[in-house]
This record gives structure tokens, C-alpha cells and sequence, in this order.
DNA sequence: TCCAAACCCTTGGATGTCCTAGTATATTGC
DNA sequence: GCAATATACTAGGACATCCAAGGGTTTGGA
């Protein structure tokens, strides 16, 4: 954190790597590592807009994810395979958000190994809150430009199914 | 993870932010939450290649970064700015590098404040070793189109800037 | 000269992620 | 029907990141 820099780093690496002879791999490694850059500014100010709320993005998703659900509850490993993240890390999250009364986990009325989750009164209407200040916060002052929001849901989204994440 | 999902959750999402009358922040927002999901594959393929050599992602970065200063050695400050992380992480990083041989502390031989590392031997090699690996199983088969590849430096750039990670 | 402010690094605490292993419940196959 | 396999969740451990706070060093103004 810290002052800007006088010079893009990445761009620096970039021609480092050119230097080096590894000019075929010196456009994918900027680009990727942008990527990693990228995401950590952006899940700052994430962290930063739901701070007031006691979220944190992980627990945030999931609740998102559950105002969705028609039902309003949804199994702990459709949970994780919906928000593509280790089952033990929903089991994290549900741990907190249950503690602070956002959600409730009850036992599946048919299979004895499943687990519910499901909103609460007060985790639904914090939910609703929490999004309008992602909102107007975050995602409606990205910064990026119109053109260029396609342009990234196009080429993640091509990765995105390359790499196996979804079938469509 | 588990399979392929039927369905793109981030586009799913995105549906779900427009029936809801969002539809002015709907594409940020699935672009935004694609990152990070991009970011998580990433990494994992990082993370993975890097095992063999007993890296971290972290660590590796910190290598790179050393094995490209031209004396060799960089004070733990200007590594913190260069890599944009905290400064703890910093610490953490050379904790374990150190105790693992590959680089080393020293002190500055003018500002008793501050601390110099330097690669060994043996972490330059490891350095040189690791990056093959990365070029030729990460960046060398990243899955993006050579022009999407541009088109990510460049909107990426564009949004790391008017974030204030650099001035150029 | 001297003390306050700035700077550098480290420690300790909170979170999140993943992995491995373990327990409990379902499903499948013989 | 019963044993073997598969599935669901949780517990414990390793890492990384950030923040807050503390101790040592420099710098700069009174």
C-alpha cells in the first residue's frame, strides 16, 4: 500500500521476461499476474464496503447466494459446488454467519448426511443491504469501461470453461 | 472441485442481479466476481506447479523478484512496494525462504532500520528451475487467446492505474 | 543539541483457503 | 440382505493476507 510507483511493475517483469529469451511466455505471465493484482484491489474494497456489516466477501456470497435460492435453503454441498469453493471452507463460513444469526443450518428432511443452510429474517435483510452497498460502491464504480466489462466476461468466461468450471 | 456445473454460476448471477433491477451494475458485477474466480484457478495451477520445489506463489514471486535485481539484493521494504503486498507478508515470505536456505538477511550497511535479502546459491537456482516450470506449464498453456492475452494486459493495466498502483 | 515524528521490521491475532483424515449416512453390487 | 464403495460434513494443520501494536533507528525542527 503505499505510494503509486513510479513504473508498472508488472510491465517491468514483462520485459524482464523478454530479456530473458522467454519472449513466447512474456505476454501470458503479465497478463496472469495482472490478474492476480487485479483481484487483490478489487477484493479489498470488497472487504472494505462490507466491513460495516461484519462480512467479509466469503460469508457475503453465500448469503447472496442463498437469497436466491427459491426455497431460500440450499445444502452445504451445493453451496460449495455453486460458489466453487472447498467444502470445508462453506463449512467456515456457515460456522460464522450461523454464530452471528444470519443463517441456520437444519438437517435435510430425507438425507441423513446433508446439511441446510438457510437465511434468517435478519440474514436476509442484511443481505439486502450488504448488495446495495456493493452496489453502488464497488461493482457500479469499477472503473472499468463498458466495452471492456464484455470484453472481460467474454475471455473469463471462455477460460472459465476451458478450465473446467462449467459445461454450457 | 468436482465436475463441471450445467450452468455458469457467474452468468446465473449476473441474470439474477438484472431480474432484480440491477441491471446498470449487473455486468461489473459479473465481471468482477469473474476475476475472482479466474484468480482461484490460477493460483491453484501455480500453487501446483510450484510444489516440487517446495514454493509458494508468494515465495516464488519473491525469488523472481530478487533474481532480477541486478545487485542481487533488495532492502524488505522495496520488495513489500514492488510486489504490492504488506509488509508482514513480506516477513512471513522471507521467514520461510530463509529457514529453507534459499535466500539470506543482512543488514544495511548505512540505515540500521532496514534489512537487506539476498539470494544464496542454491535459491538462484531453484529460481531459474521454478520459472522453467511456470513458462512452460502455466504461462506457456494459460488458455487465452494471444489477443485476448492483450486485451487483459491492456484493461488490466488501464484499471491498475486509475487504482494508484503506478504512474507512468 | 535534543526530542518528536517518521520509518522499518517483527510479533500476535483474525480470516480465508486448501488438504488430509475421520465419522456418519446412502447407495450399489454380489 | 449385507458388505464395499461413495457421499456429506467437520476437525485439525499448513499458508497467506491484512491490521494493530511494539521496539529500534533516522530525520528534522525547535
Amino acid at each position: 500500500m503505499g505510494a503509486p510507483l513510479p513504473r508498472d511493475p508488472i510491465a517491468d517483469a514483462q520485459r524482464n521476461w523478454e530479456d530473458r529469451g522467454w519472449s513466447d511466455v512474456a505476454a501470458p505471465m503479465a497478463a496472469i499476474t495482472a490478474i492476480m493484482r487485479t483481484q487483490q484491489i478489487l477484493l479489498a474494497r470488497i472487504e472494505s464496503a462490507l466491513k460495516p456489516f461484519g462480512l467479509t466477501f466469503a460469508r457475503y456470497e453465500l448469503l447472496a447466494l442463498l437469497s436466491f435460492a427459491r426455497s431460500g435453503a440450499l445444502p452445504m454441498n451445493k453451496a460449495s459446488a455453486l460458489l466453487q469453493v472447498h467444502p470445508t471452507s462453506v463449512t467456515n463460513a456457515v460456522d460464522r454467519l450461523e454464530g452471528a444469526g444470519l443463517v441456520a443450518r437444519s438437517p435435510h428432511p430425507t438425507d441423513g448426511r446433508t446439511t441446510l443452510i438457510e437465511l434468517t429474517a435478519e440474514g436476509r435483510t442484511v443481505a439486502k443491504r450488504a448488495t446495495a452497498v456493493l452496489n453502488s460502491e464497488v461493482f457500479g464504480q469499477s472503473g472499468f469501461e463498458p466495452a471492456d466489462v464484455d470484453q472481460l466476461i467474454r475471455i473469463l468466461g471462455s477460460f472459465r470453461r476451458n478450465a473446467g468450471d462449467f459445461t454450457d
